[in-house]
DNA sequence: CTGCGTTAGTATCGATTCGAAACTATCCTC
DNA sequence: GAGGATAGTTTCGAATCGATACTAACGCAG
C-alpha cells in the first residue's frame, strides 16, 4: 500500500469526520477547544496548551475562547502558583452538551473496528502523530499511560501516591492518568524511529 | 484501547499534519485542491467534487479554486459532454511545486510504519472512512481497485479494453485505477492485481 | 533589590475560509 | 416545450487563520 494514499487517507477521514459542527450550532474547532479541555489533564488547561495541541498561534486560541466564555461554556480561573496563567474549566452547560455527545460517527467508526486490530491501529496512528510532531517540533500530546515522566509502579505505599510525574514533580491521582498532557514525551513501549531530516520548526 | 481515543487521535493526527501550508504561501486548504486535482481521476476533475471530497460547499469550493487560477495554479476547460461542466487541469507550476512537495511529514510517517501493519493500517482507515462518510450521506471517494463499479478481469481482449467501469459505462486505462473517483462505491476487498508500479503521475 | 530576557495571555490587522442563500445556464424527463 | 434537477458562480456575514505588537508576570544574574 502507497505510504501516499495512507496519507492522503488520514488527511480525509480526519476532515470529513471534524466537518460535522453544525450541531448545537458551534462550530469544528470550537467543537476541539470543549472536548480538548475535557480531556487535558491539569497541566494543560491553559490557552498556550490548547493551541500547541491544536495547531495554531495562542492569537488565534485566544479568541475562540474567549468567544465560549461568553457563550457560556467555560470559565475562567487564574492560577495560583503563576498568576500570568489561566486556567479554564468547562462549565455544566458545556458538560452537558458533551455527553449527549458529538463527533460521534467517528467514534462509532472507530467501535466498528474488529477488536483485534484496533489496538494496533491506535498504536500506529499514534507513532505517526510522534514523528510528525516530532518533525515540526510540535508536542505530540499523549496520555501518562506511554509517557517517559511516568514513575511509580502502581503500589501505594503509605504516604505515597502510587504513581507521580517525573516532569512536574507531583504526585498523580488514579483518575488523572488518562487525561492529555503538554508535556507528554513518548516514552516505553513505543520506539519511534525518528531518522529523518528537514525538521524546521516554524 | 478506548474507541474514543482512537477519534481523537484520527483528527489530531490530521490536523498537526495538514498544518503545513504555509510553504510556498499556499494555505492548507489550497494545497489540498492542488493534491486532489493531481490524484481525481477524469471523472471528478470538476468543482463538485472536491466539494463533496473536502467536505465543503460547492461555493466555497468555487473561491477556492478561483483563487488558483489566477495564481496560475490551475487551468479551467469546459466539459464537452455537458456544457454545464467545468474540468480543471493542474499548470506545470503547480506540478512543479507538488513534486517538490508538501506534506511530506505525514507520508514519511506512514512510510516509518512496518511494513506488515501498513495493509492493515490502511484498511481501518479506509474502513472508518467509508462508516462516517456513510453516515452522512457523503462519497466516501475511493479508488478502482476496491470499487464495486469496476468491471474486466485484466486480460485484454482484443477490441476490448481490460478493465472498464460499470458506473459511467467507460472504458479504464490501465494508469486511470488507481485515481480517486466521486462514484467510488465500496465493493469487494481490495483484491486487485495492480502492475503499474511508477506511473504515479506526482 | 534592580535589570532584563522569557513566558502567558490579549488585541488588532488583513486574508482566507466557512455555510447559506440567491442566481444563471444547462441538462433531462415527461 | 414545460418543469425540475444539476453545475457552477456570486454575495453576505461570521469565524478562523498567521503575524505582529502589546501588557503583565516570572525568574535569573548581578
Amino acid at each position: 500500500m502507497d505510504s501516499r494514499a495512507i496519507a492522503e487517507l488520514v488527511l480525509h477521514l480526519g476532515r470529513i469526520a471534524s466537518g460535522e459542527g453544525l450541531v448545537e450550532g458551534l462550530t469544528a474547532v470550537q467543537w476541539a477547544v470543549l472536548r480538548y479541555f475535557a480531556r487535558a489533564n491539569r497541566f494543560s488547561r491553559t490557552p498556550s496548551a490548547f493551541a500547541a495541541f491544536h495547531g495554531t498561534t495562542r492569537g488565534t486560541a485566544s479568541q475562540t475562547i474567549k468567544n465560549l466564555e461568553t457563550q457560556g461554556y467555560l470559565t475562567r480561573m487564574r492560577s495560583e502558583a503563576d498568576r500570568r496563567s489561566v486556567r479554564l474549566v468547562l462549565t455544566d452547560k458545556a458538560t452537558a452538551i458533551l455527553v449527549n455527545d458529538l463527533f460521534e460517527a467517528l467514534v462509532r467508526a472507530a467501535d466498528a473496528l474488529p477488536s483485534g486490530v484496533r489496538g494496533h491501529f491506535a498504536n500506529a496512528l499514534q507513532r505517526m502523530l510522534g514523528q510528525v510532531a516530532w518533525e515540526r517540533g510540535k508536542p505530540p500530546f499523549g496520555t501518562c499511560a506511554s509517557c517517559k515522566h511516568l514513575e511509580g509502579d502502581g503500589c501505594s505505599r503509605e504516604g505515597q501516591a502510587p504513581y507521580a510525574c517525573g516532569f512536574a514533580r507531583e504526585p498523580l491521582l488514579l483518575e488523572e492518568l488518562d487525561g492529555v498532557c503538554i508535556n507528554f514525551v513518548p516514552g516505553k513501549p513505543m520506539t519511534v524511529k525518528r531518522s529523518v531530516a528537514g525538521a524546521a520548526p516554524r
